[in-house]
DNA sequence: TTCCAGGAGAGAG
DNA sequence: CTCTCTCATGGA
């Protein structure tokens, strides 16, 4: 057992339930998720986390792998200040206050994303967990059982009737591709983790299977540049709701939010795509009426 | 039955 | 450049 103390600013709950990472379950107040090719276990006592891991692992380098894969290192309230710029932003910081944006295993983002285009959250969750018990390695952990995500190597070479198995559909050979070209080569991930936002998303968008949206939540919840910003259906109407009043193109979502949150827009995205989950009322004239009005946090 | 989901690619205009 | 259509899948 593992304790991480004077966790400020920090929740658990939201980090590993807003939809950057499909690989988390809460069992009561404890989480459970496989993180690296091993079972973590988590859970969150006020500015204290108590954290088990299915491999033996040395405190000296797991701690700061923790702290790091949680994004605790960064000053996250400084972040948050930056983008709180009328009293909406205000209502939705202060509601998930604490939530935090992943950094993520890379090749396991890559995989993700691509499956996650033009799907739902739940299934995106059941293919990765299919394609993990069929191609992964078994873990277990005080008596939680599963699998964790199989190498690009295992993928490159699976048949595509397997890959359909899992729920893949589509996109399986785009998956299978991007395994193949990291297996080659082409494809450098050690690489790609050195390079600026704009290399690391140029570099990704070239592969088949890998468009702008995509690209940019690879860049987000893996690679951590702040200025990514994935523009999905969701992301698209909430700025036209409520900050375009129209409808808009990407290239204009992108502009106006640029312009609007600054190099940090990755987070208020973060923020706003998990408000409009978690409050359905969103959309109303209650919380419009906030846009106008300038907040301080 | 049709619509929708953390979209991308191909083709047409 | 932008618009439209299709792609596989399952839950609502």
């Amino acid at each position: 057992m593992t304790q991480i103390q004077n966790v400020t600013d920090f929740s658990l709950k939201y980090t590993l339930e807003s939809g950057q990472s499909f690989r988390w379950e809460r069992v009561d107040n404890t989480y459970y998720g496989v993180v690296e090719g091993r079972i973590l276990k988590i859970s969150q006592e006020g500015t204290t986390l108590h954290v088990e891991s299915s491999l033996d692992e040395a405190e000296a380098d797991f701690v700061p792998y923790l702290r790091h894969y949680l994004d605790i290192v960064r000053d996250v309230p400084k972040i948050l200040v930056g983008v709180n710029n009328d009293a909406y932003m205000h209502r939705v910081i202060k509601k998930l206050w604490g939530m935090r944006i992943l950094n993520q295993e890379l090749w396991e983002t890559i995989a993700s994303f691509i499956l996650s285009q033009n799907n739902n959250v739940p299934r995106i969750r059941g293919i990765i967990r299919r394609l993990s018990e069929r191609f992964g390695e078994r873990l277990m952990l005080a008596g939680y059982m599963a699998y964790s995500f199989p190498s690009p190597d295992v993928l490159a070479t699976a048949t595509e009737d397997a890959l359909l198995a899992c729920g893949t559909g589509y996109r399986a050979n785009y998956l299978r591709d991007t395994a193949q070209a990291i297996i080659s080569g082409e494809l450098s991930l050690t690489s790609m983790r050195q390079m600026s936002y704009t290399e690391a998303k140029q570099e990704l968008i070239r592969r088949n299977g890998i468009g702008e949206k995509v690209a940019d939540c690879i860049c987000l919840f893996s690679l951590g540049h702040l200025a990514a910003l994935p523009i999905d259906v969701w992301i698209k109407r909430i700025f036209e709701t409520l900050y375009l009043r129209r409808r808009a193109t990407h290239r204009e979502i992108r502009e106006f939010a640029h312009n609007y949150f600054g190099d940090s827009v990755g987070y208020a995205q973060q923020y706003l795509f998990h408000y409009v989950h978690e409050c359905p009322n969103w959309a109303d004239a209650d919380h419009l009426s906030l846009i106008e009005m300038k907040s301080l946090l």
